[in-house]
DNA sequence: GCCAACGTTGGC
DNA sequence: GCCAACGTTGGC
């Protein structure tokens, strides 16, 4: 089983939107970047694990864990030119761009927050603390995914 | 809102 | 196949 930290906008699309779908789960859609493609197609596998962070607010950071609870399949928000993430280079009969689903777990009991884990020397090598990572998608080791769970149980 | 970093595009 | 221009990401 592997274990992955997955970025989304919270004014876009939020764990709070995840935690209210049916069910708790929803398609991971809108991917256009090759090499989150490549590990969706690739090394997600169901029954993974994944942190759910919020980019691009104020205080970016892990909110909480969900599962992958399918394999990779077609991005269908790119064969719809109404959509935001329409691509035409991509076609049904040979689709460029895969979504997987995933189901929320829980939230984390606190934000765990980018500047801690960029603090912590045990999570130094982590491609989401690195200098000019872009990766909306981010593999964890199995090492930092228990450090992490563990920095969550931490309060100031 | 700024801007560094980096991926993609397209002219040549 | 090079590389400049452009667009996007995302922290701050």
């Amino acid at each position: 089983m592997a274990y992955w930290l997955m970025k989304s906008e919270p004014d876009v699309y939020g764990i709070d939107d995840l935690a209210a779908e049916p069910d708790g789960t929803e398609h991971w859609d809108g991917i256009r970047n090759y090499q989150v493609r490549n590990m969706f197609r690739d090394q997600f596998a169901v029954g993974d694990q994944a942190f759910f962070y919020h980019s691009n607010t104020k205080v970016p950071g892990i909110v909480g864990v969900m599962e992958v609870v399918s394999t990779a399949y077609p991005d269908h928000t790119a064969f719809d030119p109404k959509s935001g993430y329409y691509d035409p280079k991509s076609d049904p009969e040979n689709p460029r761009w895969l979504m997987l689903d995933v189901r929320y777990v829980r939230h984390t009991e606190r934000v765990i927050t980018l500047a801690e884990m960029k603090a912590d020397p045990a999570l130094s090598e982590m491609p989401l603390v690195r200098r000019g990572n872009r990766l909306s998608v981010i593999p964890v080791s199995e090492a930092e995914w228990a450090h992490i769970l563990e920095l969550e149980k931490r309060h100031d």
